[in-house]
Parts: C-alpha cells; sequence; structure tokens
DNA sequence: TTTACAAAAAATATCGATAAAATTCTTGCA
DNA sequence: TGCAAGAATTTTATCGATATTTTTTGTAAA
C-alpha cells in the first residue's frame, strides 16, 4: 500500500514542510530553545520536527541567509553564536538603516500609511499599560507599530535587510529578557509616532535612534548580568 | 557493485556538490547566462550541472537569500528579475552601506589596511591603462580595490550587506556592459584612494558616492539602449 | 470560436537508503 | 603513562524513487 508521507497537518498554514521546518526552527532559534553555538545535528532534527533530511538542510540554508544559523561545509550547522559585539553591531546597523527607512517612508507615507501607524500605536499603548504585561503580545504589537512606521519606505532591500536586523534584535531581546516586562518605552514610541506624524524627519531619526540604543542598552545589561551568574554557578562548582 | 556517484572532480576547489552547483549557478546568473525571470526547472538543471535535486534545491535556496533567485512554495524557483527601479534601489543602498564603511574603516585601519589600498590600486590602475582592456580582469581588479577599501570596517553585518549589493550591482554591469570598456574611472578610483589615506572620511564618502552614482548612471543608459533595441526588434517583427 | 472541464504530462517537494567524511573509541607500543 | 595508528561509529552530503501539485493538452458543450 503506497502510503502517504505528508499528512498536511492542518494545524500549520505553511504550504511546504520546508517552510514548517523554517518556521519553526527559527522560532526556538530567537527564544533560546535552540542554544547559540548548539550542533544542529540531522538526523536529531528529523525525529524532532518529524520531517526528512532534504526539508531540514533547505530550512537550515535559509536560516543561514538570515544569520541564524552558521554552516560549514562537510561539518553541518550550528546555531549563530552570540555576543555582546554582535549585538553592538546589529544595533548600530539598525539605527543606521532605520532612519534611513524612516526617513523615506516619511517623505512617501500617504494617508493609509498615518492611520496604520495610529492604529498600531494605540495597540502598542494597550499591551503597555495594562495590568499583566504579556511578552509575547508586546513583541507583536511592537514589531507591528516598528513596521507601519517604516511601511511606505520605498526601498526593497532596505526593508530586506531592515527586517533581518529587527530579528536579529528581538533574539537577542528574547534571550535577555525572557520574561522581563518592558518599561517605560511608552514614551518614546509616542515621540516617535508624534515625529513621523508631524513628518518631522530629524526629530524622527533622532527618536528612533535613542530608542534603539535605550533597548540595546537595556538588553546588555540583562545579559551581562546573566553572564555574571552563569561565571558565578561555574565557581560555585568547582569551589565545592 | 557499489558505483561512486561523488567522482571527486579536482577541477573545482569546492568542498561539496552544494557549493560547486552554487558558484556555477552565481556566475550563470550575473553574467546573464541565465535570464532574468527565466524559470529554473530542477530536472533541467540536474542534467546540466551534473547532481542531484538536494545539492541544487540547497544552492537555489542561497542564490534566493543572495536576491539572485525568487523562490514561490510549490512552483518552484527562476532567475531574480532585473529592472531600472532595483538598480537604483541597490545604487542607493550600496552608497548608504558603502560610504558608512568606508567611514569606519578609515577610522580603523592600521599600515596593512593602507598598503592594501596602495597595492590594489596600482593593479586596478595597470588594467586600466593597458592596451587591451579585459572586462573579467578589471572586473577582479575593481573588487579587489572596493574590498580593501572597507577592509578595515569592524562591523561584520556591514560587510555582509555590502557584499551583498555589491554583487547584485555587479549583475547590472555585466549584463549592461558585457564586452564594454570600462571609462575613465580612473581619476575617481585615484581621488578615492588618495582621500582613504589621507583619512579625510568627509572627502572619500563624496568620492564614493559620486563614484557610484556614475557607475551606475553608465550602466543604466546601457540598459536603456539595449531595451530600446530589443523593442525595435519587436516592432520590426510585428510588422512584417 | 470560445469556455470549461477532465485527463495526461511535467515539475516540485519529499522520503529512505547509502557513500564519503568526520569523529570517537580501542588497542598496541615506546 | 602517554600517544599514535587504525577500527568502529556517527554524521553529513548525496542519490534515486515517488506522492502531491501545478501546468498543459485535448475535447466536448455553449
Amino acid at each position: 500500500m503506497p502510503r502517504t508521507y505528508n499528512e498536511q497537518k492542518p494545524t500549520s498554514g505553511s504550504r511546504t514542510l520546508t517552510d514548517q521546518a523554517y518556521l519553526q526552527l527559527r522560532s526556538d532559534i530567537i527564544h533560546g530553545e535552540l542554544q547559540p553555538e548548539e550542533k544542529l545535528r540531522i538526523e536529531h532534527l528529523r525525529e524532532e520536527y518529524g520531517v526528512g533530511a532534504s526539508p531540514l538542510r533547505e530550512a537550515l540554508s535559509r536560516l543561514t541567509a538570515d544569520g541564524f544559523v552558521t554552516a560549514e561545509g562537510q561539518r553541518g550547522f550550528r546555531v549563530a553564536p552570540m555576543s555582546e559585539a554582535d549585538l553592538a553591531d546589529i544595533t548600530r546597523m539598525r539605527i543606521l538603516l532605520e532612519k534611513q527607512a524612516l526617513s523615506q517612508s516619511i517623505e512617501h507615507g500617504d494617508d493609509a500609511w498615518e492611520s496604520q501607524i495610529v492604529a498600531t500605536f494605540y495597540q502598542l499603548e494597550k499591551v503597555e499599560q495594562s495590568e499583566e504585561r504579556d511578552q509575547a503580545e508586546w513583541e507583536v504589537r511592537n514589531h507591528d507599530f516598528h513596521e507601519a512606521l517604516i511601511a511606505a519606505c520605498t526601498s526593497k532591500w532596505l526593508r530586506r535587510f531592515y527586517g533581518i536586523l529587527y530579528d536579529q534584535h528581538k533574539r537577542y531581546r528574547n534571550i535577555a529578557l525572557s520574561t522581563e516586562i518592558p518599561r517605560d518605552l511608552h514614551q518614546e514610541h509616542e515621540a516617535l509616532r508624534n515625529a513621523a506624524l508631524a513628518r518631522d524627519k530629524q526629530r524622527a531619526c533622532d527618536a528612533i535612534e535613542q530608542h534603539i540604543m535605550r533597548t540595546a542598552e537595556i538588553t546588555l545589561k540583562v545579559l551581562r548580568e546573566e553572564e555574571a551568574d552563569r561565571e558565578n554557578e561555574v565557581d560555585k562548582v568547582a569551589a565545592s
């Protein structure tokens, strides 16, 4: 009896198994389920994710392009490392690109663009001011808002690169904050919204720079604390 | 008798078949052997490049990340389209990134960096002033020189994105110029070298901007002429 | 002649199996 | 005890075969 190997799970909207594997792996890396530098053995992942080698390898190739995975010929794949230097690099680049995208967006944005900024800001505000500050919810709303700001940017390449950096940054935030709550970023978001709607490029660029810097600083601080904790653990074990 | 399917061609230095397929496809796209928008049928490519479906798909995934190929789930791959708008986009982005990379490089460059600029400029100069202006040779020397200029840039991400854009731009140059000769870009290169060695960021950035703009303009002009020619052809055929 | 549908053909995505390469484990020797 | 050669194991990269989808072709009704 010929058996069906694609069971067409209706749970995931993804078309192909490769897409599914890609999205799952991506999510697991961003959320730290797969640790930095961890070896990604195909055989192992096959069981874990329930797909064959081909779609897995393809998914890993894509993730390599996104900078979430590193590949070495004949040596397989591993989760991309994380470092303070890398975070600093991502931050600087994100500032450069998001400023540019924001400027273009302010230049070309129409009424729909403005509306979308107002709408996404409102949703973000709601999450930020609610009692139980849901990290996952905030992530989504934050992303929507930032996306709305640069939605009128006409450069395909700028958007592509910006998207990669945003997701990279997200990984650092997720690893660091994990269960932490977002702080008073609210004023910064508000300033950003107002500057954009006022079509004030300079003010908007300053706001976005400061905003990204602040977010990165907080992430960096938590990252360092975690690092210190880990070293303490090691010392304790060594001392016992 | 178990047969060997990897014949280990010693001609190509690449480790894996995937790498080989990637490099070949890439080159064929950059040099216009594979036309923009052309369908890339796996079955067909298998014969053409002599490798199986798996390495091909992986190679195509990588090329998708580089922006040389587009992929649509369940619909396969095709060569990425080319357009004037895309060229303009690439140009603008390349200016933004190369300026940034150059600034950082000027800031951090050491003696070895300076030497490398002098050396690669000299080689480029030789090609530019020789009688038989070999397009392929010039491409390599030009790339080496530009690479040397930003070699001291510390940002991994900046270099990654810049590399992608440089190669994209190269495709347009190759498609457009094909057998054309490089013009008096020599003075621009010289100005660039001098500004870099003088550690004059402002001057270097201006020089690079003008240089990239000029190159792009020339490419655009040739592109338009070719387009016009093609339309003439079509008209002729339609009239007959 | 065009449109609509169904059958046929082609192409994609995927699997399981396997050769080659890398890694780990043994074991014999200085 | 340390270590090097090589045997065993694990892992990667790759192939050929096949289910599922998409595209093309052929045909009959409007």
